[in-house]
DNA sequence: GCGACAG
DNA sequence: ATCTTGTCGC
């Protein structure tokens, strides 16, 4: 599939925020988003080594899956090094590269793409999701394990139990119980694509454990690919 | 000023 | 993210 360029590089945190607040203005945050899916994809990124700086070994994959059956309609995997070190909120800077490669590979361009993360749930408004979104102009979503940015009350403990999570006074995004007595999700919106649609799709995605299948298939296949490469 | 801090 | 043993539960 087609993926904008990159462009310049940030080489500094200054430049790297500075893309972001430059990039922001091009989100969609309006459009409903697309109710029914029939493919939709997941990303996720895993490490060798080197906790925190750049250069270290990664490998990106995208799976790609029928929406209705779950199951696998295509794959893509790229390894590559980390190309900025891990500040947080500037995350994305760290794998968007090796990421980029991937969903080029594609053959197919999905509905939608579920990130590993967040996206407007951001200190300036732009994670990894609207990142993805912009570069792409496909509708993406954030789905993080653990909390970054603004403040919730525990939800309900059954599945689909959901409560705001709220920065600065405003809804930036849901924490969503998707398992009965799990810890929950963090869902936030990326590009067009609204919360309300976001959150049903990451439960239809999550019919068996706590995270949507398309991050635990993207999540296996870039550590097995990292395993197996040299 | 002191922590906390997506992956 | 990754480093890691045992352990509780279906």
């Amino acid at each position: 599939m087609e993926v904008r360029d990159l462009h310049e590089w940030p080489a500094t945190v200054a430049e790297a925020e500075a893309i972001q607040d430059r990039l922001r203005p091009s989100l969609d945050l309006e459009e409903p988003g697309p109710q029914a899916l029939r493919t939709v994809a997941g990303l996720d990124v895993s490490y060798a080594g080197d906790g925190g700086g750049t250069g270290a070994r990664l490998a990106a994959a995208v799976v790609v899956l029928d929406a209705r059956t779950l199951e696998v309609v295509e794959e893509s995997v790229v390894t590559g090094t980390a190309a900025f070190p891990y500040v947080p909120g500037l995350f994305a800077f760290r794998e968007l590269p090796t990421l980029v490669a991937a969903l080029r590979r594609l053959t197919v361009t999905p509905d939608l793409l579920v990130c590993d993360g967040y996206g407007v749930a951001h200190p300036r408004r732009f994670g990894l999701a609207c990142h993805l979104g912009v570069l792409t102009g496909l509708p993406t979503i954030g789905v993080a394990k653990t909390g970054f940015v603004g403040s919730h009350e525990t939800p309900g403990a059954r599945r689909g139990d959901a409560g705001p999570l709220v920065d600065g006074g405003e809804v930036v995004g849901r924490v969503l119980r998707t398992r009965d007595g799990v810890k929950p999700v963090f869902v936030s919106v990326g590009h067009r694509i609204d919360l309300d649609t976001a959150c049903r799709h990451v439960l239809a995605l999550a019919p068996d454990y706590r995270l949507p299948e398309t991050t635990r298939r993207a999540d296996r296949l870039s550590r097995d690919a990292l395993a197996a490469s040299p």
